[in-house]
DNA sequence: CACCCCGTAA
DNA sequence: TTTGGTACGGGGTG
């Protein structure tokens, strides 16, 4: 990849886009009157066989573009940063650069690696230390020095040496100058300071007492400190101290296991692996040995002032600023203050190797380090946190965003560990329990903690429980939600020695996300997407994006509202876009898959699922419904498609479905659509031979939904997924009972979606003129609804055209008592045979 | 239990 | 260029 490619910009990812976006698309939707005329009667003349065979080529061959590069076309993902200025031409390159897998932006810390030199692996477990992951495409791969990834990188045990000696090693260039000091500067007053806990209260300590003092006289942090007899106390660090000091021999052991010379390169991958959980076993040895030298031969001194737990985020916050990151490291193994916890992996759990990876980035020197652990869905984070658990062997609290959750974490617990049942409390609103051990783990809510006002008793009595003690480790289920202004909460409410943060996405729409440097700690491991799913640790997935014409109609009233409510159910009401839904649940119903649609709008949810006659899932559907619908789905060969709303991107626990199609999504959201598409990569197939799991965005064209689209799925483009722009199903004017195929049709649904829209709007309206005070019953925003909901019921007429289709699933497969849970568990039995039955054969 | 109300998140 | 429908968990009530 010579620099010259700058040449060759505008071909760039999101560049692409653009260009595809543009005016001459080759759609062969139609748009003429006649395409959509009735097609009942004309059955597809092929089987089922070609037909597949002849959408899949239709993916592959010339009715799509790529947004993204595809392989051959190598650095299209870097190439913006070789516009203009960026021209790294003039570096020279050292004689044997081809070996050398990465070139350095001197100016802005970027760095982009090639994934095919020889030195690749290597320099991808140097690189996810120091560097933030920007995009790890096929070919090439683009990281991010910043302040807090060296901030990560020193604290996993690197020192500013390393890091310069291992860039220098890898790079084509010479290592800039101006690199060199960023790091030099960044990195020498890490770890000067840490954040402790000793008997339930918090300390900023360090062996360096100016640099207390430096941090007292600070406006922000002077007054956070509380009164006491002495300004600044000092002792004698020890181990009963708590924490003991990482002195900068310890980081010694962690640089030898790192240090890999480049020259000392092998060829089999695999091996790799298993050097660095040796390496780290070694490193742990030396930890050992230095630790025992320590406290014979120094007798350093550590002074420290207190801080109430109220004012640890501000202080936290502060240090940041400064440049002076807390660090929190928990030498748990030498805590005998705590009670110890009775629990262990059971044998039969195997961690994979790049859980092993995070882990050891957690645990590297002995002691628990606070952080975060980024793992795609479907990898394995809830075992990660648990065999976290079982090597700190303290308390432990988790934190869950929904009671299912909790449900599933005891669930775990129960089944990778040996921990006795009585030890595991779960503390949600309908199930308030406590540990009688010493020391136990408990499971709960984040509002359950962070709730402040109108405490139930006995959840106030679990809640006091949990404050007064002292924890080894919170976990943080999907900790992106931390910082949230109500989550953030839990950090200073609880007292733990260390945090370890999971989820998937690390990404909000705010710029909150920095604020867990300080909230919970660096982030440790970030697993590369793309690398799992070509090992079969997830399933590989199909993405597609399906551009469906607006009708002339509805393109009409598009155009002439502004109100983007409006727009954006026109949008997704497209009749077209019904169409291609309904196109592409058929086919792939027709090819075994289990298919979930999502739609963020329930009007539109409804609508779809009612025509389509497919269950649907949203906010209203009860518990005993969701259930049963989720039942079927699972277990069912009649059912197979279920219609959710938002529901389904975080707290519902899916069956395994193997295709996905999204009608309609919320604004540009990146962390929606990762979790949508981890929707599937859990499916069990995943490992059978050519196994493809399918996630189609189905969008309007020229809506906002363009826009919208492509901001969404910057992420996953970023994990190295390459989206597919498909303009034409093949096979959809051979469809049929094609919906909405005639005019008619389709002006109804029109009537229908404007009359919907603006009945909300207009009861809400009257009903303040009305009552004015609004007597009686406070909240006039249900009330709104539930009238709406009557009124759009009410405007009968047109719905005529829809009857004889219009007739919920739902209900099909509601029904309660004896016979519906006969059938079930019918279901149940036979599912259970078919798998006994493919077990034998193997 | 079934239902409502409330605050909160994204 | 960037908003607010929707859904949740928690607390009550009869």
């Amino acid at each position: 990849m010579p620099p010259k490619r700058k040449a060759t910009t505008a071909a760039g990812g999101r560049a692409a886009k653009r260009v595809a976006s543009g005016v001459n698309t080759p759609v062969s939707m139609g748009s003429s009157e006649d395409d959509y005329t009735d097609t009942v009667g004309a059955e597809a003349s092929e089987t089922e066989a070609e037909d597949l065979k002849k959408l899949i080529s239709k993916f592959s061959a010339s009715s799509y573009r790529q947004k993204n590069h595809s392989a051959g076309n190598v650095g299209d993902a870097a190439s913006r940063l070789f516009k203009r200025d960026r021209d790294l031409s003039s570096l020279t390159l050292k004689p044997d650069h081809v070996n050398r897998p990465l070139w350095l932006d001197p100016d802005r810390g970027r760095i982009v690696m090639e994934t095919f030199s020889p030195s690749f692996k290597q320099a991808q477990n140097f690189l996810i230390n120091v560097a933030e992951p920007q995009s790890r495409t096929t070919n090439v791969h683009e990281y991010t020095i910043t302040g807090h990834s060296l901030f990560a990188a020193v604290s996993v045990g690197l020192t500013t040496n390393d890091i310069i000696r291992q860039l220098e090693a890898f790079s084509k260039t010479k290592l800039p100058e101006g690199l060199k000091e960023f790091i030099v500067t960044n990195t020498q007053s890490f770890g000067k300071v840490r954040l402790v806990l000793k008997h339930n209260s918090f300390y900023i300590e360090s062996q360096d007492a100016a640099v207390l003092q430096t941090l007292l006289r600070d406006e922000v942090i002077g007054p956070c400190r509380i009164e006491g007899a002495e300004e600044i106390s000092t002792e004698k660090a020890s181990k009963m101290a708590g924490l003991v000091i990482p002195g900068t021999k310890m980081a010694a052991g962690a640089r030898q296991a790192n240090e890999k010379p480049v020259e000392r390169l092998r060829d089999k991958d695999d091996d790799d692996d298993d050097d660095e959980f040796n390496d780290a076993e070694a490193e742990k040895d030396m930890t050992e040995f230095l630790r025992d030298e320590d406290d014979d031969d120094e007798t350093d001194q550590v002074h420290s002032f207190q801080v109430p737990g109220s004012h640890i985020q501000k202080v936290q916050e502060r240090c940041n600023q400064l440049g002076l990151p807390l660090t929190e490291e928990y030498d748990f193994r030498n805590d005998d203050v705590n009670a110890n916890l009775v629990i262990d992996l059971k044998p039969t759990a195997q961690i994979r190797y790049y859980q092993e990876h995070a882990l050891n980035k957690m645990f590297g020197n002995g002691r628990a380090r606070s952080g975060i652990i980024v793992l795609p869905c479907g990898a394995g984070k809830t075992l990660v946190g648990i065999t976290a658990a079982c090597t700190v062997k303290k308390s432990v609290i988790v934190l869950c965003t929904s009671g299912m959750s909790v449900v599933q974490w005891r669930a775990e617990f129960l089944k990778w560990s040996n921990i006795n049942p009585d030890d595991i409390a779960t503390f949600t609103s309908d199930h308030k329990d406590k540990f009688n051990d010493k020391a136990g783990i408990i499971i709960c809510t984040y509002s359950m903690v962070t709730q402040a006002s109108r405490r139930a008793h006995d959840s106030q009595v679990v809640m006091d429980f949990i404050m007064s003690k002292e924890w080894g480790l919170m976990i943080l289920d999907e900790v992106h939600v931390v910082p949230a202004e109500m989550f953030r909460k839990v950090t200073e409410k609880v007292a733990t020695h260390s945090k370890l943060g999971l989820t998937a996405t690390l990404l909000r729409e705010d710029d909150k996300i920095k604020d867990l440097n300080f909230l919970i700690g660096p982030k440790l491991y970030e697993a590369n997407w793309l690398q799992l799913s070509e090992e079969g640790h997830i399933a590989r997935v199909q993405c597609a994006e399906v551009w469906c014409p607006m009708t002339t109609e509805f393109y009409t009233e598009y155009l002439r509202t502004k109100n983007t409510n409006k727009r954006s159910l026109l949008s997704t009401m497209n009749p077209r876009k019904y169409q291609a839904c309904q196109f592409l649940i058929d086919f792939h119903e027709r090819r075994g898959d289990k298919v979930i649609v999502f739609s963020d709008n329930v009007y539109a949810l409804k609508k779809y699922a009612l025509k389509l006659g497919k269950a649907f899932i949203y906010g209203d559907t009860p518990p005993h419904e969701r259930i049963r619908i989720l039942e079927n789905f699972q277990l069912n060969p009649d059912v197979n498609t279920i219609f959710l709303s938002k529901i389904g991107d975080t707290s519902l626990d899916l069956p395994e479905a193997t295709c996905l199609i999204q009608v309609s999504s919320h604004y540009g959201s990146r962390r929606q659509e990762a979790q949508r598409l981890g929707r599937i990569l859990r499916a069990k197939r995943r490992n059978d031979e050519g196994f493809n799991a399918f996630f189609y965005s189905l969008v309007s064209k020229d809506t906002n939904e363009m826009f919208y689209s492509s901001k969404r799925q910057a992420f996953l483009v970023d994990q190295g997924y390459a989206f597919k722009v498909i303009t034409h199903l093949n096979g959809i004017d051979q469809m049929p009972k094609l919906a909405f195929s005639t005019g008619l049709e389709r002006r109804e649904l029109l009537t229908d979606v404007m009359l919907q829209n603006e009945t909300a709007g207009d009861v809400e309206k009257i009903e303040g003129d009305l009552f004015g005070e609004r007597q009686g019953r406070p909240s006039g925003k249900k009330g709104a609804r539930r009238t709406a909901g009557t009124l759009s019921e009410l405007s009968g007429g047109q719905d005529m055209a829809y009857v004889e289709y219009n007739k919920s699933r739902n209900k099909e497969l509601k029904g309660k008592g004896g016979p519906q849970n006969a059938f079930i568990r019918k279901l149940k039995r036979d599912a259970e045979k078919r798998k006994a039955a493919a077990r034998s054969l193997q």
